[in-house]
DNA sequence: GATGAATGAGGATTCATTCAT
DNA sequence: CATGAATGAATCCTCATTCAT
C-alpha cells in the first residue's frame, strides 16, 4: 500500500512534473482514495519525502554493491563500477532523479533519511582512502559529495541530450571526477 | 516596469521558492498591481522565463568577456577565466540560479531565448576548437555542454555547503573540465 | 463500553472542543475502534446526546437528594442546597457542562431523555410549591427553568472568571433565585 | 461589502447553525464568491468574530443610550432600561445571540475588540457606583458581569420557551439583578 | 462482536487571470 | 494604461460512516 502511493507518486512527478503533483492524482493512480493516502502519510511532503528516501535507498544499494566489487580495483576501475552504478540508477528514471534531486534540498528530510545519503558518500570516502588520499575528513566528505554532484549532472546532461550510451558516459564521468581529484592530494593519483 | 517585474520574480523565487512564487506576490514586490503585470507578461510562466532569459544573458555577458580576455592562453588559463565568470554568476544569486536550472528545462523557452544559452556553449567550443580539439560539431557542443554542467553541478555544491573560497572552487572546476576534456581527442590536450 | 465511549467523548469535548471532536479521536480515547463505537450508538450525534443524558442524570440525582435533604427546610435555606448541588455539577467540569448546555438545544433528545431535564425543574416546582407559591402549572416551571438558568449563567461565569469560591458563589445564586421569585406571588416570599 | 458578509453569515449561523456554518455558503448568501470574501477576512473564524464585534457593538449602543437615560432615576428604574435595552437586542435575533454567546468564549477576540464587552460592563459599573454599592472595582466588575450573565441567561430562557412578553421578562431580569445585588453591600440597596 | 482500513463528499483556502472603472 | 476587486477552479486535508475480515 505505502509502496503503491510511493511508486504512483514517481509515475505523477515523470509524467506531470511537479506543478501537476497532487495528492488526489497520485491517490487515484494508486487506485485508492485521496483518504486512504493520508492514513499513510500525514502530508503531501510526506509522500514526496518516502519516495526520495526510497530512490536514495536504491541508489545507496547498487553503490555498494559496486563499491564492495570494486574493493581491490585500481581508482580509476573503482570509479567506473561506482559511476556505471550510478547510471544506472539515475538512468532508471531520469525525470524522477532530477525532480527528487531539486526537491530534496527543500524536503528537511529526518537525520535517518540522510542517512543513505552518507552511506552513498560514505563509500566514495572510502574509496579516496584506500587509494591514498592525504585529506582531513571534512575534505574527503566534500571531495565525495562534489563527485558525486558530477556524476550527476554529467547524467541529467547525458539524460537530457536523450539517446544515451552508458559505456561513453561512464567514461566522460570518471575522467572528470579523477581531474577533479588529481592534485587534491599527491596521493589521491 | 518589465524588468521591476522581473526583478521582483527573482527575489520572490529566492525567497519563498517555487511554491511561494505567485503573480499576486510579485506584482506587490514590484511595486505595482497585478493587472500591470499582464499587461506586459501574458502569464506567470512568462515571468519565470523573462527571468530565466536575463539571468543567462547575464551569465552569457560575464563568460563572453572571460572568453574574449583569454583568447590567446591556454586551455587550462582559459578555463580558469570561464569557470571564474561563472562562479561570479552563479554565486551572486545561487537560490535563484538552482531554481531557474530546474525550471529553465521545463519551461520550453522560445527559439531566441535559448540563443544565449547556446552562445554560453559557443564560447566554450571555440576555446576547445582552439585548442585544438578534433571533435565533430555535435561532440564538441556537447562536451562544452557537459563542461558547464560540471561548472554548475560544484558551484551549486560548495553553494550548498555555505561558505566558498571561490579560487578553490575554481581550481576544482578547472580540474574537473580538463579532466573530463582530456582523451576525448589528444588534441583536446 | 457505552460508559467508556461517553466518557471518552467527555473528556474530547473538555480539551478540544466541539471543533475538535469527532467518531476517531472518541473511539480512540476510549480504547475501542471506531467500529466498535458504532455497534453501540448510530451516530456521533447519538454519542453527544448520551453524554448530554448521563450528564444530566448526576445533576437530576444530586438535585434530587438535595431536595430530599431540603424539605422541612426554609425556602431561602433549600435554595441553598439546590444552589450548591448544581454547583458541585457544574463546576465538576465546567466547560463540559458549557458545550453541553450549547448542544442540548439543537440535539433534539428524545422524551425520555428530556425526562431527568424534567425532573431537575420538578424539584425545583415543588420547592415553589411547598413554600406557598399560588402559581400555575405552566408559570410554576418556567420559574422553575429560569431559576436553574440563573444558576446555570453564575455558575459559568464564575467558572470563566477562574478560581471558584463555592461558598460565595451559592450565596450569589440564592440571592438572586430569591430575588426572581420574590413578586412572582406574594406566597413566594 | 463587509457588512454583507457578515449578515450573510449572521443568517447562515441562525439558519443552520454552528455546524452548517462555512465559507461558501455564506459567500453564497452574501452573493459574492469566496474568493471575495477571503479578500476581506483572513479566514472563516475572522468572519464570526467580526459578527460577534457587529453584534456587541450594536447591543452596547442600545445599553449605552439606555444608561444616558436613566442617569437619574432609581437603582431599579435604571435596572429596567438597561434590561430593556438588553432585552430588545437580544431578542432580535435570539438564535444567533444564543450563538455567539457560545462562540466568544472561544473567539480569542483582540483587545480592540473586547473593549465593547467592557463598555457594556462599565455602564452596569456605573450604574452600581452611582447607586452607592461600596465595592472593590474587581468586585464591581465581577457584579456587573454576572448581572449581565443573568440578563442573558433569562432571555436566552424566554426566547427558547418562544413567545415573549417584553415587560414581564424585564421585570423578571430586574428582580433577579436586584436579588442579586442585595446584600452585596449594604449600599447597594 | 470487534476491528480498522477504505471511502469520498465536504470544506477551508489559494491564486492565476479577467475586466470594469 | 493602471488598477485591484472579483472570480471560481483547484488543491490539501478531514472525518462520518461502512464493511470485509
Amino acid at each position: 500500500m505505502v509502496d503503491a502511493v510511493v511508486e504512483a507518486a514517481a509515475r505523477i512527478l515523470e509524467t506531470r512534473g511537479l506543478g501537476g503533483f497532487n495528492t488526489n492524482a497520485v491517490a487515484e493512480r494508486a487506485g485508492i482514495s485521496v483518504g486512504s493516502l493520508y492514513q499513510y502519510f500525514p502530508s503531501k511532503e510526506a509522500v514526496v519525502a518516502a519516495l526520495s528516501v526510497r530512490e536514495r535507498a536504491l541508489l545507496a544499494a547498487e553503490v555498494a554493491a559496486a563499491a564492495q566489487s570494486a574493493a581491490s580495483l585500481s581508482l580509476e576501475d573503482a570509479l567506473h563500477r561506482l559511476a556505471g552504478a550510478a547510471i544506472r540508477r539515475q538512468l532508471a528514471r531520469p525525470a524522477l532523479a532530477r525532480i527528487l534531486d531539486f526537491e530534496e534540498q527543500r524536503l528537511a528530510l529526518e537525520e535517518s533519511d540522510r542517512a543513505t545519503t552518507r552511506d552513498i558518500a560514505g563509500h566514495v570516502v572510502a574509496l579516496l582512502r584506500a587509494h591514498g588520499a592525504v585529506l582531513t575528513v571534512a575534505d574527503l566528505e566534500k571531495a565525495a559529495f562534489d563527485v558525486i554532484a558530477i556524476a550527476r549532472a554529467l547524467i541529467d546532461a547525458a539524460a537530457g541530450r536523450g539517446a544515451v550510451e552508458p559505456t561513453a558516459l561512464e567514461g566522460r564521468i570518471v575522467r572528470a571526477a579523477l581531474g577533479y581529484l588529481t592534485g587534491l592530494s599527491h596521493g589521491a593519483c
